[in-house]
DNA sequence: ACTTAATAGGAGTATATACACGCAATATGG
DNA sequence: CCATATTGCGTGTATATACTCCTATTAAGT
């Protein structure tokens, strides 16, 4: 089948949307609505920014994350981190897996044999320390493209989404 | 060297902060205004919404947004594609890839020899308008979370924020 | 107590992402 | 024209992410 051939299927099919849908204006809608195309494009930009920030501390900003949510929660088993995170249950092990074989934390079974205890060593404790004020530089930097204030107005609709799509 | 030796050397090293570090409250407003944190966050979720809801078409968001992107600059070489889509030109190279693998592009050596361009082939097109409406019910679903409104404000304040990190 | 849920977590596989390095083609300065 | 710089892109390696299936442990129902 010619590729005219299927362009008429597709017609055929479709009704004429498919070549409104093929349309500039059509695609540059789509692509500067999309919630998910906005929000990864920032996110992996702001990423970037943190992460080269942290280079000297040896952290990423994934890991110095961890590292913080972890001295919040440090009762909490994987399952609930995981859900806290609004990350897989299955990637928050994998993470952690580096964190411990960098000797950053220590994971030790909880009562319930099931259930895995996070804590942080004081390796893990010294990095945070390191890395704080480049987390700070790198934050500055970020939030003030915005202001502090649209970026407070920012950070509380992404908890929102967050919060609703879990 | 014992834990506790350790804590005695991070003291010392820096000062009375390292207690405050540690603090909840302190790991807490942290966690609450990092940026790369909360984006990341929101964007895995945002992620998961659309790569479920777009399941049936068999493309997930990062294909979609790639072919609909190639649809929007198809004389575009890579590197300016990813310069647009704030992604590492290695990245676009490999996602790339995935999708001349089944089939949804073309590639082929511009004038300079150097260069890709990237062609969407009939069965690109056709995984498109069969993906169409599935992205438009998981966008209205992540939109309506916080309303037309205030997600066109976000949408512009990402784009804001992307357009100076890159 | 025994059977069956339900729960906590890991392993296999696949995609997304980026950095450091290297190669080929083009552009530039003399 | 040639030497060098620049540009465009691929590879190797590492991390981040999630889905599907699997095992071990605990909880619940009878």
């Amino acid at each position: 089948m010619t590729e005219k051939e299927v362009e008429k299927k597709l017609s055929s099919l479709f009704g004429d949307d498919s070549d409104v849908c093929f349309s500039s204006e059509f695609c540059l809608s789509v692509a500067r609505s999309c919630a998910a195309y906005n929000l990864r494009r920032a996110s992996r930009l702001v990423t970037q920014a943190f992460d080269q920030a942290l280079k000297p501390s040896g952290l990423k900003i994934t890991q110095f994350s961890l590292l913080v949510a972890f001295l919040l929660s440090p009762e909490s088993n994987l399952a609930q981190l995981a859900k806290g995170l609004g990350m897989d249950r299955t990637t928050l092990s994998r993470n952690l897996r580096l964190l411990e074989d960098n000797g950053l934390v220590r994971t030790t079974p909880g009562e319930d044999r099931r259930e895995q205890k996070v804590e942080i060593t004081s390796q893990g404790k010294t990095a945070v320390l390191q890395a704080m004020p480049l987390w700070h530089k790198a934050q500055d930097r970020v939030v003030g493209i915005l202001g502090e204030e649209k970026w407070a107005a920012m950070a509380k609709d992404l908890r929102i989404m967050a919060s609703n799509l879990k």
